[in-house]
DNA sequence: TATTCGTGGGT
DNA sequence: TACCCAAGAAT
């Protein structure tokens, strides 16, 4: 049999446990009344959506350093912030990071709302988020439901139902389990014990405080759980990019439209990636050369295949598409990674620099 | 309810 | 290699 989980048990090993973080105030801070700033609360979560800590970290360090506040941020250019989150994924969160950023200090007077209700109203944050900010940057009684949670209440409670069918009886099960006490200490707690102890495999019952009451481990079954559909299987997509370069060095770019894949981010223009191969579309009339090679690059619901096109462009092309961008003003760094991997290909091929 | 939407690291 | 997975949200 298993004893009834005591939040006190987690809060107790949070308080020895506790991973430092550069968004995060420390067990002990927060116990002497110091919250942590909820704009550093918002965007790191933001951040941390579907996204790991060690991803995260060097990100956030570069926005607070570019943009200190939320006042700061919501009068950041779109392009600017849009080339910092490059490389992160998941480019609607840069959206709807400066769709929110713009709400809170125009409709806010740049502070953000506190309550669970009026946070989920705002773009870009959900039910987890709200109850992130909610508990860590304002210590309401808000419970969090990630991934990490899920798997933890799955355990304790040897849930069979497979994910994503479960998420409704584990949230309840988490929302139990909450206390009134350190809520925001809590909800952090919770998650580092999925992410350090009750992990995904090999999880290490030997430590973990609710080694008596999970279920599971009583049951030697906890490693198999949580249950997850299976998942469909990825497509392989195929398509062009064309990497033109003016004679005075600009390359030749397209700020993708605001919707969809890669949406509002930097890119080479090219064609659509489709399951069949694509006719070549170039953006402009040129002696296009194919260099060889291959870009090869996976996303969450395909596998794409890409190849890469040449040409050094006539200072007066009346190009169809895209902008030009002089080299001084061009940042690698500004593109999404598939495309960053083009122009590596490119660059490589080539030689050129 | 199911799909769309990135990327890098771990196994 | 081929999966799996990570502090989900929007549609």
């Amino acid at each position: 049999m298993c004893e009834t989980p005591k939040s006190g048990d987690l809060l107790d090993w949070y308080d020895q446990n506790a991973r430092a973080m550069p968004w995060r105030t420390a067990p002990a801070d927060r116990k002497a009344g110091h919250l942590p700033d909820p704009y550093r609360v918002w965007l790191s979560e933001v951040m941390l959506q579907q996204t790991t800590v060690a991803a995260v970290r060097g990100y956030f360090l570069r926005f607070i350093e570019l943009w200190p506040t939320v006042v700061d941020l919501a009068k950041a250019d779109d392009a600017a912030v849009m080339g910092e989150w490059a490389g992160l994924g998941y480019y609607a969160r840069a959206r709807n990071l400066l769709k929110c950023a713009r709400a809170v200090a125009n409709e806010h007077d740049g502070a953000f709302p506190t309550t669970h209700a009026e946070l989920l109203k705002l773009p870009g944050i959900g039910p987890y988020t709200a109850s992130a900010i909610a508990s860590i940057a304002f210590d309401r009684p808000e419970t969090v439901v990630d991934g990490n949670v899920e798997r933890v209440m799955s355990r304790l409670f040897a849930v069979q139902t497979p994910l994503p069918a479960a998420k409704p009886v584990l949230t309840d099960l988490a929302a139990k389990l909450t206390p009134s006490e350190r809520p925001g200490d809590y909800a952090q707690a919770v998650m580092d014990l999925g992410a350090t102890i009750c992990t995904p495999r090999n999880p290490a019952c030997g430590i973990c405080p609710w080694i008596n009451a999970c279920q599971a481990r009583s049951s030697g079954i906890a490693a198999s759980l949580p249950r997850k559909t299976p998942k469909k299987a990825k497509p392989t997509r195929f398509g062009i990019v064309y990497l033109g370069r003016r004679e005075d060095g600009a390359w030749l770019l397209e700020t993708r439209p605001s919707k969809g894949l890669l949406g509002g981010m930097l890119g080479w223009p090219g064609t659509e990636w489709t399951v069949e191969a694509q006719a070549e579309t170039p953006p402009c009339p040129a002696d296009w050369q194919d260099p060889g090679g291959e870009v090869r690059h996976t996303f969450t619901h395909f596998h794409l295949i890409l190849e890469i096109r040449v040409a050094v462009l006539p200072r007066e092309n009346p190009q169809d598409r895209g902008h030009f961008v002089m080299p001084s003003d061009f940042r690698p760094s500004d593109l999404p990674t598939v495309m960053r991997k083009a122009f590596d290909l490119a660059s490589s091929a080539m030689a050129m620099d």
